[in-house]
DNA sequence: ACCGCCGGGTGCC
DNA sequence: ACCGCCGGGTGCC
């Protein structure tokens, strides 16, 4: 039953609605409709919304709400409401407001619970929220019913408050609750249900994002699109729709005159704000940020710009202005200025009326996109596109710029690399780096300029210091690696969420990091209407979701569905694996050591098998890490070269001096870091981050070692062998600068097995075909210094790439690499875990490992950054294994864990500790 | 009648 | 609101 059918409340509200027209059509040069500006509205009044963490359901309560007939807000059967307190209302301090999702108000709390109420939310002993769940015939007022939410603790204040003003709470259990009164107008229809448990929650969770590519729209024109492959054109298509096709926001549906949510029973007659963006979850490497810039491309024509809204948003209009352009004499400036403004008029009379504008169908965007031919037959139309152009360009700049802000997180250069790289140089297109001290923050020349490029990191300054970046309305913004952004409470999120674009997206290759909550920023961002209200998150999808609701969850995987497009390396297209790469082929190559090697390496282990032997006996082996991996370190350099051996590891005893121990400290943590073995933490189970080391030589993240020294206060003890730990004496790497590379000199240099191995496969590769080009490498950056003297004797052009380089540099070695020029370097030194999953080496064909890594994940990514998207030879993977050594204990170890991922995948590894002592002991062959 | 009852005016907070 | 509440009119049946 709806209360719309009060004559007098349908007059009230297309009362309003004229003036929102007029409102709308007032702001519509900022891109603001009215349910923006009102959900923005809701969200500042919001913005404190905290969190239902931990919240547990108190009871439910029957209410009034009254008032109605003086206001305009509309609510359905099943409808939730939102219920804000009003401390400002001058008959009533404890005035509670209802409102609708839109934030229009409904009516108030009767006033006698209104006190009761208010005295609870001012205090945040609870959170009250209400759904109008029966219908009502009277134009007065209706019945609520509310649900009471908090904290378990506060439960009994709570309780005996509202039952001294005469209110007693109906207990219900929460999943009982969900039924009657929660999540959606579907709910209604269950029965009792088994909510899921936690972990079919965290399955569906980590496939959320899976399979999102069923019944997406084709590709776009293959003759166009040349330079895509594809899936991408896939994508690329998708985006053009998401971006231009006039489809409702998922779980919204037109219910004759009325825009109607399914999941909070909302209706409006105004159409709620359309998602135009989404986002793109490919897997790396799949091209996201290519495809990225061919929808920027599309608003491109011939390589000049096009008036952003070149609306011509019917047929006919179409007609006129593409396919006779000499009979629709475009204005030229003989014309007097007011019949240029009635033509403007005309133009963007569609957006104004929320009609969609339509782009033009420049299909040929690939024209722009170097290696692809531009469409045929457009000659004609030459003139009037560019006299329109002009036009607009001179004319609307300032009211719609044509900008796509781009954000990314670190790699400032990608974007703008690739542009470099697929663009065709007669396109002009203007890209700014938004970026450095000295960056232009003029809004004329922002909103001017095709793509702006920041970081996330100047973004969030600028919005401190009320930079222009979100003064701008931006055609479109793209979030790179959107997933960062995560934390609501950052002023990141916030300069992020506050942004002003008509179009949105997220790119991300890993969409979800942890958890539900995690998502709401993504939809926030692209202000899917009602969700970008923490409020109604919280209430719809968030909490049922972890109550095991299934309706709350399903609605969360469609919510998900209707945006999202992932495809990952194995998915298909047209029945085709979207990345069809060159075979791979993975040697080993067994390497013998020379007598003398030998010796040493014998030497080496004998010792080492005593000490970490006692440890075993002893089970001090992990209090004894840092020392134990020490040993394996030098095992393992004895393998490559004897020159790794740092000429003080034999005096890593007893320190005299704190100096000395501090000195030794680094030593060790250096030593810790660089065995590659992907060190954890023990605290957080994951990878080091900011490590340290404590004195008795374990390595653990600073947070969360400040944090057990911060818990346990003044008796503090490390985690891993109790002896006793102060935040003072904490050893971090010192800034750079500290590495003094040994240098070795030609004259004192000497060979060793694995450099012979290396060379006779490089010289026999040289003269088999001197085209192709290798990576090799290794975890040592000493070693790859020690490599670099045969290669120069033997006259080979080679690069070098690792962790020390600036940016700079690095962009340099790259291009260098990467590029086919005659006389350019064929082999580049890698340093295996240097520049990120993102290093492009597809000009390398051959990879020779150096030495073994602990984590053969490691050595796949490094193998991955030349065996990608763009590849066109076989690859080739040489991997050097000294016999009889640790490296090959080590390899039995990688293939041992690689079947344990492979065989139980998800099921959580055996103790990881007990582990870690069986592999040392393998190493050891203890 | 310092009541009860009737019926009109009125109506969120 | 086909209510409750207020306050004025009224007063055996």
């Amino acid at each position: 039953m709806k209360i719309s059918e009060n004559t007098r409340a349908e007059l009230l509200s297309s009362g309003l609605a004229a003036r929102t027209w007029r409102y709308v059509t007032t702001l519509c040069g900022r891109h603001k409709n009215i349910t923006d500006t009102l959900s923005q509205i809701i969200r500042a009044a919001r913005a404190e919304e905290p969190d239902a963490d931990g919240c547990v359901l108190f009871g439910n309560l029957k209410g009034t709400v009254v008032g109605l007939r003086y206001y305009t807000g509309v609510v359905n059967r099943g409808e939730m409401v939102g219920l804000v307190r009003e401390p400002q209302n001058p008959y009533d301090s404890n005035a509670v407001k209802v409102t609708n999702i839109y934030g229009n108000q409904v009516g108030h709390i009767k006033k006698e619970l209104a006190a009761a109420m208010a005295y609870m939310m001012d205090r945040s002993l609870a959170k009250v929220e209400g759904v109008v769940h029966t219908g009502v015939n009277n134009p007065f007022s209706m019945p609520v019913m509310l649900s009471f939410w908090g904290k378990e603790e506060d439960r009994n204040t709570v309780m005996k408050h509202m039952a001294s003003r005469g209110y007693k709470l109906n207990p219900g259990s929460p999943t009982g609750d969900l039924a009657l009164y929660g999540t959606s107008a579907s709910s209604y229809k269950k029965g009792v249900t088994v909510p899921l448990t936690a972990e079919e929650l965290k399955n569906a969770f980590d496939n959320l994002f899976d399979g999102l590519m069923e019944s997406k729209d084709g590709e776009k024109e293959a003759s166009v699109a040349t330079a895509l492959l594809p899936h991408q054109k896939q994508a690329l298509s998708w985006m053009c729709a998401r971006e231009n096709k006039d489809a409702l926001p998922p779980c919204w549906e037109k219910r004759g005159e009325l825009y109607y949510n399914s999941l909070t029973c909302f209706s409006a007659k105004e159409p709620p704000g359309r998602v135009r963006g989404g986002i793109l979850a490919d897997d790396m490497g799949l091209g996201k940020t290519l495809t990225t810039i061919a929808l920027i491309l599309t608003n491109f024509h011939k390589g000049k710009p096009l008036p952003v809204e070149k609306c011509v948003s019917t047929k006919r209009r179409r007609i006129q202005l593409r396919g006779n352009p000499e009979k629709v004499q475009l204005p030229s400036f003989k014309h007097s200025s007011k019949s240029i403004i009635t033509w403007i008029k005309c133009l963007f009379y569609p957006i104004l009326c929320t009609e969609d504008p339509v782009l033009f169908e420049d299909l040929d965007f690939a024209a722009a996109l170097s290696g692809s031919t531009p469409a045929v037959g457009a000659k004609k139309k030459k003139t009037a596109d560019l006299s329109c152009c002009v036009l607009l360009k001179n004319t609307y700049i300032s009211l719609f710029s044509r900008s796509t802000l781009s954000v990314s997180y670190l790699l400032l250069l990608r974007l703008q690399d690739q542009f470099k790289q697929h663009m065709n140089p007669d396109v002009k297109l203007n890209i700014y780096l938004y970026y450095g001290p000295d960056r232009n923050r003029n809004k004329k020349f922002l909103s001017s300029q095709d793509v702006v490029i920041t970081t996330y990191n100047v973004l969030s300054t600028d919005f401190a210091n009320k930079g222009p970046l979100n003064e701008i309305s931006w055609l479109r913004v793209v979030l790179d690696e959107g997933h960062v952004v995560r934390n609501p409470n950052a002023q990141m999120s916030k300069a992020v969420l506050e942004l002003k674009a008509q179009r949105r997206w997220i790119l991300s290759g890993t969409p979800i990091q942890n958890s539900v909550k995690d998502l709401w920023m993504l939809l926030a961002f692209l202000r899917l209407k009602p969700f970008d209200a923490r409020e109604w998150w919280n209430r719809v999808i968030q909490r049922p979701v972890l109550q095991g609701d299934r309706d709350g969850l399903k609605n969360l995987q469609n919510l998900v569905k209707c945006i999202t497009l992932r495809r990952t390396k194995n998915s298909e297209v047209n029945g085709r694996r979207v990345v069809s790469l060159p075979e791979k082929t993975v040697f080993v190559e067994q390497v013998e050591l020379s007598q003398q090697e030998r010796e040493e390496y014998e030497l080496a282990r004998n010792e080492g098998r005593r000490t970490i032997g006692r440890y075993v006996a002893e089970g001090s082996v992990l209090k004894n890490y840092a020392d134990v991996l020490a040993i394996l370190m030098r095992l393992r350099q004895y393998c490559c070269h004897s020159d790794l051996l740092p000429k003080t590891s034999s005096d890593l005893g007893p320190a005299a001096t704190p100096a000395e121990l501090r000195e030794c400290l680094i030593e060790k943590l250096r030593l810790v870091l660089a065995s590659g073995s992907d060190e954890e933490c023990c605290v957080c189970l994951d990878s080091l981050v900011l490590p340290v080391i404590t004195h008795c030589a374990h390595v653990f993240c600073r947070p969360c070692i400040a944090q057990v020294i911060g818990n346990e206060q003044d008796k503090a003890r490390c985690p891993l062998c109790r002896s006793e730990i102060k935040t003072s004496e904490l050893v971090e790497f010192p800034p750079e600068g500290m590495e003094q590379e040994k240098n070795v000199s030609s004259e004192s240099w000497r060979t060793s097995s694995k450099i012979q191995a290396l060379m006779g496969n490089l010289l026999r590769l040289q003269s088999e075909d001197n085209n192709i080009k290798c990576l090799v490498v290794s975890q040592f950056t000493r070693f790859l210094t020690i490599l670099e003297t045969p290669l120069r004797q033997h006259g080979f052009r080679f690069v070098r790439f690792d962790g020390s380089m600036s940016r700079q540099k690095r962009t340099q070695v790259i291009e260098e690499f990467q590029s086919s020029a005659a006389g350019g370097p064929t082999i580049m030194l890698l340093s295996l875990k240097a520049g990120g999953v993102g290093l492009n080496l597809t000009a390398a064909s051959r990879v020779f490992l150096m030495d073994p890594a602990w984590n053969p994940a490691t050595e796949e990514q490094c193998i991955d950054r030349c065996h990608r998207l763009g590849q066109n030879r076989k690859v080739v993977v040489t991997k050097f294994i000294v016999k009889n050594s640790v490296e090959e204990n080590m390899v039995k170890i990688q293939r041992k864990k690689q079947d344990l991922v492979e065989k139980a995948f998800g099921l959580p590894s055996t103790n990881k500790k007990t582990s870690r002592i069986d592999d040392i002991r393998a190493l050891m062959e203890l």
